[in-house]
DNA sequence: AGGAAGATCTACT
DNA sequence: GTAGATCTTCCTA
Protein backbone atom coordinates (compact mmCIF):
# COMPACT_ATOMS: atom_id res chain seq x y z
CA UNK A 1 0.00 0.00 0.00
CA UNK A 2 2.67 3.16 -1.46
CA UNK A 3 1.06 5.76 -3.24
CA UNK A 4 2.86 6.74 -5.81
CA UNK A 5 4.65 9.97 -5.76
CA UNK A 6 5.53 12.45 -8.66
CA UNK A 7 8.83 11.49 -8.64
CA UNK A 8 8.20 8.11 -10.20
CA UNK A 9 7.15 9.57 -13.41
CA UNK A 10 10.39 12.03 -13.83
CA UNK A 11 11.84 9.64 -16.55
CA UNK A 12 11.38 8.18 -19.65
CA UNK A 13 7.80 7.89 -20.26
CA UNK A 14 8.42 4.59 -21.55
CA UNK A 15 9.49 3.41 -18.70
CA UNK A 16 6.42 4.80 -17.04
CA UNK A 17 4.28 3.28 -19.22
CA UNK A 18 5.81 -0.29 -18.60
CA UNK A 19 6.02 0.24 -14.60
CA UNK A 20 2.07 1.36 -14.02
CA UNK A 21 0.64 -1.83 -15.64
CA UNK A 22 -0.40 -3.78 -12.56
CA UNK A 23 -0.56 -0.57 -10.48
CA UNK A 24 -3.85 0.53 -8.68
CA UNK A 25 -6.03 4.17 -9.96
CA UNK A 26 -8.15 5.15 -6.80
CA UNK A 27 -10.66 7.64 -7.32
CA UNK A 28 -12.42 9.17 -4.51
CA UNK A 29 -15.83 9.79 -5.56
CA UNK A 30 -18.44 11.17 -2.09
CA UNK A 31 -15.82 9.37 0.34
CA UNK A 32 -16.38 6.36 -1.88
CA UNK A 33 -12.89 4.71 -3.61
CA UNK A 34 -13.78 3.55 -7.50
CA UNK A 35 -10.46 1.10 -7.74
CA UNK A 36 -8.98 -0.49 -10.83
CA UNK A 37 -6.28 -2.14 -11.71
CA UNK A 38 -3.79 -0.52 -14.73
CA UNK A 39 -3.64 -2.95 -17.36
CA UNK A 40 -3.09 -1.23 -20.86
CA UNK A 41 -0.96 2.10 -21.03
CA UNK A 42 0.66 4.02 -24.13
CA UNK A 43 3.42 6.37 -24.19
CA UNK A 44 3.67 9.50 -25.85
CA UNK A 45 6.85 11.52 -26.28
CA UNK A 46 7.27 15.38 -27.45
CA UNK A 47 8.10 16.91 -30.78
CA UNK A 48 9.85 14.24 -32.60
CA UNK A 49 6.50 11.81 -31.94
CA UNK A 50 4.21 12.48 -34.72
CA UNK A 51 1.78 10.44 -32.41
CA UNK A 52 1.92 13.09 -29.67
CA UNK A 53 0.16 15.81 -29.01
CA UNK A 54 2.79 17.79 -28.07
CA UNK A 55 4.22 17.12 -31.68
CA UNK A 56 2.68 20.71 -33.31
CA UNK A 57 4.37 22.71 -30.55
CA UNK A 58 2.96 23.92 -27.08
CA UNK A 59 -0.94 24.78 -27.14
CA UNK A 60 -3.73 25.41 -25.25
CA UNK A 61 -4.43 22.44 -25.22
CA UNK A 62 -1.50 20.47 -24.75
CA UNK A 63 0.50 22.81 -22.44
CA UNK A 64 -0.01 20.37 -19.50
CA UNK A 65 2.37 18.19 -21.09
CA UNK A 66 5.30 20.98 -20.51
CA UNK A 67 4.46 20.87 -16.95
CA UNK A 68 6.07 18.57 -14.24
CA UNK A 69 5.74 14.86 -14.19
CA UNK A 70 3.25 13.56 -12.17
CA UNK A 71 0.32 15.76 -12.93
CA UNK A 72 -3.01 14.81 -14.77
CA UNK A 73 -3.33 15.83 -18.76
CA UNK A 74 -6.82 15.58 -19.98
CA UNK A 75 -8.14 16.25 -23.18
CA UNK A 76 -11.07 15.61 -25.51
CA UNK A 77 -11.82 12.97 -28.61
CA UNK A 78 -14.68 12.35 -30.09
CA UNK A 79 -16.73 12.91 -26.84
CA UNK A 80 -14.28 11.38 -24.87
CA UNK A 81 -11.74 12.15 -22.03
CA UNK A 82 -8.31 10.86 -22.58
CA UNK A 83 -6.64 10.54 -19.56
CA UNK A 84 -2.63 11.07 -19.36
CA UNK A 85 -0.02 11.58 -16.84
CA UNK A 86 2.55 13.57 -17.19
CA UNK A 87 5.89 12.08 -17.70
CA UNK A 88 9.32 13.06 -18.95
CA UNK A 89 13.03 13.69 -17.80
CA UNK A 90 13.76 17.02 -16.85
CA UNK A 91 14.02 19.69 -20.10
CA UNK A 92 11.74 17.14 -21.80
CA UNK A 93 8.10 16.73 -23.14
CA UNK A 94 5.64 13.35 -22.40
CA UNK A 95 2.76 11.61 -21.03
CA UNK A 96 1.59 8.15 -20.69
CA UNK A 97 -2.08 6.83 -21.46
CA UNK A 98 -3.91 5.08 -19.57
CA UNK A 99 -6.06 2.94 -22.01
CA UNK A 100 -7.99 0.45 -19.61
CA UNK A 101 -8.68 -0.76 -15.98
CA UNK A 102 -9.91 -3.78 -14.27
CA UNK A 103 -12.15 -3.05 -11.97
CA UNK A 104 -11.77 -4.04 -8.44
CA UNK A 105 -14.15 -1.66 -6.44
CA UNK A 106 -16.73 0.68 -6.70
CA UNK A 107 -18.25 -1.67 -9.18
CA UNK A 108 -21.84 -0.69 -9.04
CA UNK A 109 -21.44 2.91 -9.03
CA UNK A 110 -18.67 2.78 -12.26
CA UNK A 111 -21.90 0.69 -14.13
CA UNK A 112 -24.70 3.55 -13.01
CA UNK A 113 -21.43 5.98 -14.43
CA UNK A 114 -21.75 4.27 -18.13
CA UNK A 115 -25.22 3.26 -17.69
CA UNK A 116 -24.37 -0.50 -18.76
CA UNK A 117 -24.35 -3.64 -17.06
CA UNK A 118 -21.74 -5.83 -18.62
CA UNK A 119 -18.20 -5.35 -16.80
CA UNK A 120 -16.13 -6.38 -19.56
CA UNK A 121 -17.33 -3.36 -21.14
CA UNK A 122 -16.99 -1.25 -18.09
CA UNK A 123 -13.31 0.20 -18.35
CA UNK A 124 -11.94 -1.70 -21.29
CA UNK A 125 -11.19 1.54 -23.26
CA UNK A 126 -9.64 5.01 -22.52
CA UNK A 127 -12.90 7.11 -23.31
CA UNK A 128 -15.21 4.50 -20.84
CA UNK A 129 -12.31 4.66 -17.82
CA UNK A 130 -12.71 8.48 -17.46
CA UNK A 131 -16.78 8.07 -17.61
CA UNK A 132 -16.69 5.17 -15.08
CA UNK A 133 -14.28 7.15 -12.74
CA UNK A 134 -16.04 10.78 -13.49
CA UNK A 135 -12.72 11.98 -14.83
CA UNK A 136 -13.30 15.12 -16.96
CA UNK A 137 -11.27 18.03 -17.86
CA UNK A 138 -11.31 19.64 -14.91
CA UNK A 139 -9.00 17.18 -13.09
CA UNK A 140 -6.41 18.37 -16.08
CA UNK A 141 -3.84 20.70 -14.42
CA UNK A 142 -3.88 19.05 -10.93
CA UNK A 143 -1.35 16.66 -9.41
CA UNK A 144 -1.95 13.14 -8.83
CA UNK A 145 -2.54 13.33 -4.81
CA UNK A 146 -5.75 11.76 -2.68
CA UNK A 147 -5.72 15.76 -1.72
CA UNK A 148 -7.17 16.01 -5.36
CA UNK A 149 -10.07 12.63 -4.76
CA UNK A 150 -7.47 10.71 -7.62
CA UNK A 151 -3.55 8.59 -6.90
CA UNK A 152 -2.30 5.31 -7.99
CA UNK A 153 -1.35 3.04 -5.66
CA UNK A 154 1.20 0.24 -5.51
CA UNK A 155 0.74 -3.15 -4.06
CA UNK A 156 2.58 -5.10 -5.03
CA UNK A 157 0.56 -6.97 -7.90
CA UNK A 158 2.56 -9.07 -10.59
CA UNK A 159 2.08 -9.32 -14.14
CA UNK A 160 2.80 -10.28 -17.58
CA UNK A 161 3.65 -7.68 -19.86
CA UNK A 162 3.37 -7.49 -23.46
CA UNK A 163 3.75 -5.06 -25.90
CA UNK A 164 2.77 -3.70 -29.30
CA UNK A 165 2.10 -0.43 -32.01
CA UNK A 166 0.17 1.88 -30.36
CA UNK A 167 -3.94 1.71 -31.53
CA UNK A 168 -5.56 4.59 -33.92
CA UNK A 169 -2.17 5.96 -34.79
CA UNK A 170 -1.96 7.51 -38.09
CA UNK A 171 1.85 7.82 -37.87
CA UNK A 172 3.14 5.71 -35.84
CA UNK A 173 7.37 5.40 -34.51
CA UNK A 174 9.29 2.35 -34.66
CA UNK A 175 9.06 1.67 -31.39
CA UNK A 176 6.58 -0.30 -29.74
CA UNK A 177 4.95 2.29 -27.01
CA UNK A 178 1.41 0.36 -26.13
CA UNK A 179 1.95 -1.87 -22.96
CA UNK A 180 -0.83 -4.43 -21.73
CA UNK A 181 -1.17 -7.22 -19.16
CA UNK A 182 -1.18 -10.77 -21.29
CA UNK A 183 -4.49 -13.00 -20.30
CA UNK A 184 -6.64 -9.63 -19.05
CA UNK A 185 -9.90 -9.25 -20.23
CA UNK A 186 -10.13 -5.59 -19.39
CA UNK A 187 -7.76 -5.09 -21.94
CA UNK A 188 -8.92 -3.53 -25.30
CA UNK A 189 -9.71 -5.72 -28.46
C1' DA B 1 -18.58 28.95 -39.23
C1' DG B 2 -16.39 24.83 -40.35
C1' DG B 3 -13.83 20.69 -39.56
C1' DA B 4 -11.09 17.08 -37.42
C1' DA B 5 -10.32 14.21 -33.68
C1' DG B 6 -5.27 7.98 -30.60
C1' DA B 7 -13.23 6.50 -29.56
C1' DT B 8 -17.57 4.17 -28.82
C1' DC B 9 -21.92 2.20 -29.85
C1' DT B 10 -24.83 -0.39 -32.64
C1' DA B 11 -25.97 -3.41 -36.14
C1' DC B 12 -24.88 -6.30 -38.97
C1' DT B 13 -22.07 -9.91 -42.54
C1' DG C 1 -14.94 -9.82 -36.28
C1' DT C 2 -15.74 -5.22 -39.23
C1' DA C 3 -18.29 -0.86 -40.94
C1' DG C 4 -20.70 3.28 -40.43
C1' DA C 5 -23.02 7.06 -37.69
C1' DT C 6 -22.29 9.50 -33.89
C1' DC C 7 -21.76 14.57 -31.56
C1' DT C 8 -18.56 17.49 -28.05
C1' DT C 9 -14.28 20.24 -27.43
C1' DC C 10 -11.12 22.95 -29.24
C1' DC C 11 -8.62 24.31 -33.23
C1' DT C 12 -8.00 27.33 -37.64
C1' DA C 13 -10.07 30.88 -40.56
Amino acid sequence: MVIIKNEFFRRNPKLVAIDLLGKILVRIIDNKALEGIIVETEAYFGQDDPASRAYHGKKNYNKEMWDDPGKIFIYNVHNNWMFNVVSHEDGKVGAVLIRALHPLKGVEEMMRNRKIKDIRKLTNGPGKLTKALKIDKSLSGKFLSPKNSIYIEDRGVKVKIGSSHRIGVRKDLKEKLRFFVIDDEFVSR
